[in-house]
DNA sequence: TTGAAAGCGCTAACAT
DNA sequence: ATGTTAGCGCTTTCAA
């Protein structure tokens, strides 16, 4: 069972002050005499004192917690902006709630709720792919939360929304594959209903314009983008006699060029592959995957810095443009024509 | 700026009840009529009504949160274990308090703290690989917040531990190298403070001893697991001359395993390797990674559901044996004697 | 079945 | 420099 916690109340009555004094003496409030000071902090410490932020954040109305919704916890991408988030807020003494959709928008919608209730000072969400009406964040709205997207944003907000250009991303990977001389390019992405994905299909298609190669309707899949899926799409691979495959993701990619060398294929002399975010298996696998660099860490970072700001009233992130983070193209030998 | 909440004073006012009345009305109490049950969930409903979680829980003294302390939240495993407990406690209503100790005992000791003034009803946590000393954690105990430990437990502690038979893991990836011929394998293991890298050592040595290998520490390697790390292992194992190579993680034996082809030995011809967790790359790389799998959401799952049977009084942790579930060896082609 | 009142531990405006 | 007081919004005992 839970015991019994000491409270200021206690302090105070040791030492024959007020609670309030306890109070400022404990956050160094410059009206408290530096004597009773030292003695406030020494019998605080001596009675195993807490401070109760439960209390605290049901006066003052803040609770220094930002809470935050991914999709899916036990991804590397997101675990690597969540890692970023952390080390920001954490530093600047706030916690972080945080739930995972599971793809879900039901479940997206009661963390929503959920966060509220906890009073959450702010949110940072990525959304779920089954996400299509987006009145479940209507409520922050409402009660004056300050909610910012990243990574998956919705199609059209005022709210601020993080991500890379992944127009420009799509467009380099499938550009870069069409220059080293493949022609008939497939695209194995996510569901067109996320922004991350259809903006990625718009640069695959701005490539192929550039170069005067038509756009083939089946030349695209759409997947979840896992290794299962990744293994499945070889075959369809193989059957377009694709000469490129641009790829959403590099587990997916690593996957899928793995199987299509399995079936005969040679990657990257017959078949290149480009995949997404630069995870250690673009690194590790064979041929090395040539990728995008998504910098994940420094977008939970910037993510938490913004929301932190305006927090703080230095900064209306209700008045800002959307925030596009540097990404680059990584070319490894999955993509190159003159492999050896 | 945060807008005022509609409270159950302000529902009571409108419906001319108490604010007591109000409070049973919304939990369903079985003392309110249906009829004003019914009233109360409706006008509640229409003024957009949120219970504040706060004020319950400066009230009850329970936070309905569980706080959860890791190492890095930017590894497979971990975030794996973390959204397995993400499922449970969700389903059962209760948040999830994340930080991580960036593997310093420092970070770990103020996370506790942070966590505890919190107020979170119990602690879920995996050691920093800095962390000594244990006495941050003495205020759980004092102040009766549960805590369970998971993967990177405690030498000696009373607390409930919940890990795989890592010394068990450490035997079987040993003897199976041994098993196809090796004779002078190597260990790359994190830092022997944690469980998790001292069993699998006494697995390893175990193996040894079963087969009259000769233990020699120049054939250990201590570093931090990582890609970087595994890379810079490679010399090492070519200048022992090392023929197998158990490897305490996926990330590090591939990393390591590509290495040490490209230094020109053949895997797994000349040398054998194993990893450990099962991640993506372990099947992803070239060639497949032999492998202890790991069942980190299962970790989770079960870390989540014995501190919630705890706190809802069906189960004394204290009482319990720790917990070990089942891991297994998966064997792949990096470790085979009769690869072609 | 409903109401009144106290109090969880803290903060902050207003005294002194 | 310190004290008094009044809540924050909820739950819960006790009374009606």
């Amino acid at each position: 069972m839970k015991k019994k916690e000491a409270t200021i109340y206690d302090i105070a009555e040791k030492l024959g002050l007020a609670a309030s004094t306890i109070s400022r003496g404990l956050k160094g409030h410059h009206t408290v005499s530096q004597k009773t000071q030292r003695k406030i902090i020494a019998t605080a410490e001596a009675m195993g004192y807490r401070s109760n932020t439960i209390a605290a954040s049901l006066r003052t109305n803040s609770t220094q917690t930002i809470g935050v919704i991914v999709p899916r916890l036990d991804s590397y991408l997101m675990s690597q902006i969540i890692a970023g988030m952390e080390k920001v807020t954490s530093e600047a003494g706030y916690n972080l709630l945080i739930s995972q959709s599971r793809e879900l928008a039901a479940n997206e919608a009661r963390s929503v709720q959920s966060m509220l209730n906890s009073r959450v000072d702010a949110m940072l969400v990525s959304l779920a792919e089954h996400t299509e009406d987006l009145a479940h964040f209507e409520a922050c709205k409402a009660k004056g939360v300050p909610l910012v997207f990243f990574d998956r944003v919705p199609a059209d907000t005022d709210q601020l929304c993080i991500t890379i250009n992944n127009e420009m991303a799509g467009y380099q990977a499938t550009r870069h594959l069409i220059d080293q001389g493949a022609r008939n390019v497939m695209l194995i992405s996510g569901s067109f209903r996320r922004n991350v994905y259809s903006q990625r299909l718009a640069g695959y298609r701005r490539a192929l314009i550039s170069s005067k190669i038509k756009f083939k309707p089946e030349n695209i899949i759409i997947n979840d983008l896992t290794e299962e899926a990744g293994i499945r799409a070889a075959r369809a691979v193989v059957e377009q006699q694709a000469d490129g495959v641009v790829v959403a993701n590099d587990i997916c990619a690593a996957a899928c060029m793995n199987e299509v060398r399995r079936l005969g294929r040679r990657v990257p002399q017959q078949v290149k592959f480009t995949g997404f975010n630069n995870d250690f298996i673009s690194r590790q696998v064979t041929p090395a995957l040539t990728t995008i660099h998504y910098p994940g860490v420094e977008m939970g970072e910037v993510a938490a810095r913004h929301v932190l700001a305006h927090l703080k009233g230095n900064l209306d992130i209700a008045q800002m443009e959307n925030i596009v983070i540097k990404s680059n193209l990584i070319v490894r030998e999955s993509s190159l024509q003159d492999h050896r």
